[in-house]
DNA sequence: GCGACAG
DNA sequence: ATCTTGTCGC
């Protein structure tokens, strides 16, 4: 499959910034309705010799969490890590590794923020956008936003909070284990990405998709 | 000026 | 992200 929407990744972290704020008028924050069949993972891990980035896209079936397909691009980094630009550094390969994918998602989890950014832009968000299809955000450290700790039993979670707006959850996913940050990316709702989520950690404390896709990533590099 | 800072 | 050993617990 292709990015509907495409745009230079060769730019000024200053054009990058006005990109961000640009395309968070696109973003939808509410459900589309959409059946899901299946869902994309996405991860992207470097390599510690010459520092590229190696890019994983597994698609799973959304009942029983099997793999179904997946790709991997290995890429030259072109963009430096600066928090709230982590999505012009990572991608980039990612997009290629879509283009090498024929089952379409409905859904795609990412490892990353979406709404919980400082522009409301995150990496999931960005994904949603250019390829149109629902994200959701799920970084296991935070980038923004202040919180409770939530119960500690599985499916608790405690709102994420920044300047008094409601920008995600940190969600436990296994009982006493440290929770994860979920947030909405494109089109979807933040009560569905956290069933989402829920439905999609069964067992671990990070969903299937982003472990199936860290497995690959790493099988790739060579230590997996 | 001093921390914080997705991966 | 990556570099790293042992250790605690199921």
């Amino acid at each position: 499959m292709k990015a509907l929407l495409k745009h230079s990744w060769n730019i000024s972290e200053q054009d990058a910034i006005q990109l961000q704020q640009q395309l968070a008028l696109q973003v939808i924050h509410e459900d589309c309705g959409t059946p899901v069949e299946y869902v994309a993972g996405v991860d992207v891990a470097y390599s510690k010799h010459n520092g590229n980035l190696v890019a994983a896209v597994v698609i799973l079936n959304a009942d029983s969490l099997e793999l179904v397909e997946s790709a991997t691009v290995e890429d030259t980094a072109a963009f430096p890590y600066i928090p709230g630009l982590f999505s012009f550094r990572e991608l980039p390969p990612v997009i290629k590794a879509f283009e090498n994918i024929k089952t379409t998602p409905q859904l795609v989890v990412c490892d990353g923020q979406g709404l919980a950014h400082p522009r409301r832009f995150g990496l999931a968000s960005h994904l949603g956008v250019l390829l149109d299809i629902s994200t959701i955000g799920c970084g296991k450290t935070r980038l923004i936003g202040d919180f409770t700790e939530p119960d500690l039993k599985r499916g608790s979670y405690a709102p994420l909070v920044d300047h008094g707006e409601e920008i995600g959850s940190v969600l436990r996913t296994q009982e006493g284990v440290k929770p994860i940050f979920v947030s909405v990316g494109h089109r979807i709702s933040l009560a569905a990405a956290r069933e989402w989520i829920l439905k999609l950690a069964p067992r671990y404390r990070l969903p299937e998709t982003t472990r199936q896709a860290d497995h690959l990533v790493k099988t790739v590099l060579g230590r997996g």
